[in-house]
DNA sequence: GTCAACAATGAAAGCGTTGACATCGCGAGA
DNA sequence: TCTCGCGATGTCAACGCTTTCATTGTTGAC
């Protein structure tokens, strides 16, 4: 059986607090006791049980994260920052994986806030007014990143500019020279982000007096799959609508559409160009190279973190929640051409 | 305050002790008894705290997860089949990243024991006799994959046959008329996987008559970047040592020895082959597909979680730890050119 | 009719910590 | 010399649950 604090209590012969003292408030330990049970506990390699300082402390120094999935490709990036930062506090994270379905993110809410982690990150999905229920009885702080909230609950957000980042994309392509643009938006029932990025789309056009068309826009679910399909529908009517240039939601679905040009002949970017959105690693490992916009993952992570532990320390003033919006980078690499 | 055992009992007419088994052996309590309960539960949104019962039933309902790093690619495919199988258990998974320092490797079992876990599984490095003083010490069990163990703690281990398979790509390799092949493989020190995959393409070689030559292969790290460089190094010398196919040890390293080829003036697959290992996502969102050898990640992942979950109820017999190796597939794609 | 067996429940003792409060010396100021 | 203050430590009651053991009624076999 594992040494508990009073085993090693004894060995240092102390109490069982004053071993507490020494692991959490050294500074009120004598030298020389601290000594002894710094001592015992590395002979009996003592670990303390984070459950029972869950218990008694009422705090877990664990982070909850609730994602969508897993295997959305951004998450490896969102996740680097916020165990970076969790490290430096000395906090851990509980990975909750809600599946993209709601009643499971509900329920996602419930198990962590049962593991009485000390705040929780929610991503990705909008969060809309039927989060309030839960969102309300939960006690402790909850942050959310790559997505906002429409909810009643104030809640604090830490994402990028969606529509000021589109209409940079577009003003990159215009600068390119192009000008008949379409656009692979990003389109999911509980996801406000695609239609964000959609209005930048438009807001671009508008600004550089292109007349927007329908017929030059098409929707997908941010996948290999969907941008891939999307691209189809666009090219069977690139006859009657032609362009010169794509932008797409999501580097996935750049992907997609570029190997569905490829399929169809067209090179990429001699022939069409094609802009991505996100900067995964992967954006660069291809061929061409993906010229993309790089959401900022690892400072959100961070941010969303310390933010949480702030607000677990002293609840946040109404005027500190809110939208936090982070810089996005527009990343040039090989996927656009220059049209003169 | 989030309502408690007791509130529940209170408001039921009943002992916390009724509600405890209401939730857990709802079979030891009265059919109406047990409406009440669940519905004072369902009135209060009571929610069990996971912490308490961790500390009074020494267990946790979770699962420890030791990866080396986050954002390697196949974490993803890894993770998913481990909650999947994980949640058909009502298991949480605490995430650890040991960013492949052996350290914090070793920290992460005890700091993951201090949460109680029921097992913990570990990822990709090689396990090695300086681990066997925790390994000992441990007192939940412990499950590796994706990797083995050298170490005297006996150990099961879920992984392909790396030796075998390697020596398969070298078949399909020959069987499209390729002779003269060169191999990007892996090299890490605490990681044996790579040894294992060149002594594959070795018995390959030699199982085919082939000679084998030490300038054919070059070694990286398993990430894109030392993929392209490997390649740079084998096409220095390609001149004196030609070849008409490469294949590597990972999917990640074939990106960047395919994007090393482009550069250099190469076609993959017209000028020059080249395989993958690991069938990650990406492989068949770029292009050329690549051509590569299938791990069973998501297998792999469940199989873990359920011999622990079996460990964790009754204690495994010496005769089933041990290496379990699943089958590995072939994925036949586009990287590959039959030469006749 | 008696008693054993059993199902349904309650009482209470932990589980391994923390934290409020009490205690104990000891040196300094009066 | 007495007391106050303070640093160092101990005591003990939580924290929210599970689990053992004891206590009820009931029921059925003899």
């Amino acid at each position: 059986m594992r040494a508990t604090i009073r085993d090693v209590a004894k060995a240092a012969g102390v109490s069982a607090a004053t071993v507490s003292r020494a692991l959490n408030r050294p500074d009120l330990v004598d030298p020389e006791t601290l000594e002894r049970v710094r001592k015992a506990m590395e002979e009996m390699s003592y670990q303390p049980s984070a459950i029972a300082r869950g218990l008694s402390a009422r705090r877990s120094d664990t982070l909850g994260l609730i994602v969508p999935g897993i295997t959305d490709f951004f998450f490896n990036e969102l996740y680097k920052g916020i165990d970076r930062a969790s490290q430096q506090h000395g906090m851990k994270v509980l990975l909750y994986d809600s599946e993209h379905s709601r009643e499971r993110a509900f329920e996602g809410f419930s198990i962590l806030s049962g593991y009485q982690v000390s705040g929780i990150i929610f991503t990705s999905k909008l969060v809309t007014e039927d989060y309030d229920p839960i969102l309300q009885r939960l006690n402790v702080p909850v942050v959310l990143t790559l997505t906002q909230s429409v909810a009643k609950t104030p809640l604090t957000a830490f994402r990028i500019d969606e529509v000021r980042a589109m209409f940079d994309v577009v003003a990159y392509l215009v600068s390119r020279g192009h000008r008949q643009i379409a656009m692979i938006a990003g389109k999911l029932w509980d996801d406000r982000t695609g239609e964000l990025r959609l209005e930048g789309y438009r807001e671009g056009l508008r600004h550089f007096g292109i007349e927007y068309c329908d017929a030059r826009v098409e929707f997908g679910q941010y996948r290999f799959d969907d941008g891939y399909q999307a691209m189809q529908r666009l090219l069977e009517r690139i006859h009657d609508v032609p362009f010169t240039a794509v932008c797409t939601a999501s580097d996935e679905m750049a992907l997609g559409a570029i190997r569905c040009l490829n399929d169809h002949g067209y090179r990429v970017p001699d022939d069409i160009s094609v802009m991505g959105f996100d900067d995964l690693p992967i954006a660069r490992m291809v061929t061409p190279r993906l010229t993309t916009v790089a959401q900022p993952f690892l400072e959100i992570g961070e941010e969303a973190v310390k933010w949480l532990i702030r607000a677990a320390s002293q609840p946040p003033s109404p005027s500190e929640i809110g939208d936090y919006l982070l810089p996005h980078r527009l990343v040039e690499r090989e996927s656009v051409r220059s049209i003169c």
